[in-house]
DNA sequence: CGCATTATTGACTGGACTCAATATTTGTGG
DNA sequence: CCACAAATATTGAGTCCAGTCAATAATGCG
């Protein structure tokens, strides 16, 4: 129940995955450095600001695997940056069953959707070692008084995320089981690599059951679904380490006849990866 | 393709739903005895600042069922409270299949989620005649330079709206037919009624089509779900016409033996029903 | 009044869930 | 470091919920 980041509070979640390191050194030094700088709260402040930001505002730092950023209820207190790393962010319904909202990755944020009330309404927490940035609301609020960047710039994040939840549940509603899972390994590799066309592979931190919960899949469903695409030749797996040699194969997945009720179909909504693609 | 406001487009449409009507008058006289103002973007202003807002910013309408308030890809110019009626908010997927994002109700805010980009992301076309007011986002942001609570207010209001998308994505991932449609019916009852826990009537304008397509589902079992909820004595259910006698009865439907996969169950998230209640 | 749209109901099918057994990994302690 | 236990994944068999196809009924509109 602690409102700040704990270190290995339960012991479970283990896993590394294939991320880039070395990031330490951005998140030690200024923002403009960052590795995320543009897709982070502070990325419309100029050179003036973003001193004064990286002084009184984030607080970079790393965390194990398992650490709790806040927890369904904590009061708010501050949003998360992601450098690097796999946040599960989840809430448990009134029977206590946990109910995957998303995993936040390298350039998202976490807890902004809290802003506005006293409490989160979700709990996330790291599902590997993972470096973020913390930037207190309070601090934020204050130095935002002063720079309607930084005030704009939450706008803009806040209908950006509306947009991807809503996506999410636009999926949901009008696929079955191949889409859904290919637009997730679709998703997951283009925002964990660079933006290209070209072979992706990277290991997934999140476990079968996790995959399913979040997709509103069985987690049988979810292995069946995988050792599918692999007999087709779309990726190759083993256990949580995904390679996709060509993203277009398992793109053409997202077409109708994948879909499931009435013709609810693909969607080619952009999740709009900010600048540098 | 118009930007504004069209009457009577597609001939489509028809209905006119159970709702209060005589808002006229709210409508044209001040934001401070508006019908909706406690859920208005203005809410939070003061006196001397709801007058400038209410001659510089607002501009409320009255619009025929069957026109749009805008479609997916115009440029995005207002966001509109709805006073009274019903707006489907909708995309196209890359099939031109509809795919419904949600109902706006009384109280809603439409077009929020396209803030920071430069076109609508869906379109909107209201189910029935209503109330509209309409807030130019380049006057409303002109405004929030000098009146601080209209950017925390915006913020507010946008964090609330991901929040729900958030729960609606939920509720599909979890949950059969029953639960969908069961919640359905509850979170449409309670925000068209003011809130009370006794017996509910209110006419849906959409089809069930419609219906069936933003949960998820196909016609057939809306309808089907629907007599059966009759049968149980849940509803009564008269073509558009819904009636819940005890609305108590229907969130039993809400336990966990309705749910679906591995257990994702139930969810009270409260839709936080602004001031008045 | 009759056609077009929308809703209901029935019969059948199928995709995904459940239950269950097995295999693979991971973690722990001797 | 190995063996065992616990957790996680895979695979198979059978069932069921919800989808599809199709016919009928009820409304709404011209």
């Amino acid at each position: 129940m602690q409102n700040s980041v704990d270190l290995q509070p339960s012991g479970k979640y283990p896993r590394l995955a294939a991320v880039d390191s070395n990031i330490s050194v951005a998140v030690q030094s200024s923002c403009g450095d960052c590795y995320q700088h543009s897709r982070c709260l502070a990325c419309q402040l100029d050179n003036m600001e973003l001193m004064q930001f990286n002084r009184d505002v984030k607080k970079p730092r790393r965390v194990n695997s398992g650490s709790h950023l806040f927890r369904m209820s904590d009061p708010f207190k501050s949003i998360f940056t992601v450098l690097s790393g796999c946040i599960k962010v989840y809430r448990l319904d009134t029977e206590g069953q946990e109910q995957i909202v998303g995993f936040r990755m390298p350039g998202d944020l976490v807890g902004i959707d809290a802003i506005g009330t006293a409490a989160y309404s979700t709990s996330a927490v790291t599902l590997e070692p993972s470096f973020l940035c913390e930037i207190p609301y309070a601090k934020f609020k204050q130095s935002s008084l002063e720079h309607p960047a930084l005030q704009h710039e939450l706008v803009v994040q806040l209908s950006k995320v509306v947009r991807a939840e809503r996506m999410h549940g636009l999926n949901l509603a009008g696929t079955g089981a191949e889409y859904r899972l290919a637009r997730f390994l679709i998703d997951t590799a283009t925002q964990l690599s660079v933006c290209h066309s070209g072979p992706h592979s990277f290991t997934l931190s999140m476990s079968r059951g996790d995959i399913a919960n979040y997709l509103g899949l069985a987690m049988e469903t979810v292995s069946r679904t995988f050792t599918q695409f692999r007999d087709k030749g779309l990726i190759s797996v083993r256990r949580k380490y995904i390679s996709i040699p060509d993203i277009g194969l398992l793109e053409n997945i997202l077409t109708k006849e994948f879909s499931m009720p009435e013709g609810h179909g693909a969607s080619v909504f952009q999740h709009t990866i900010a600048a540098n693609c």
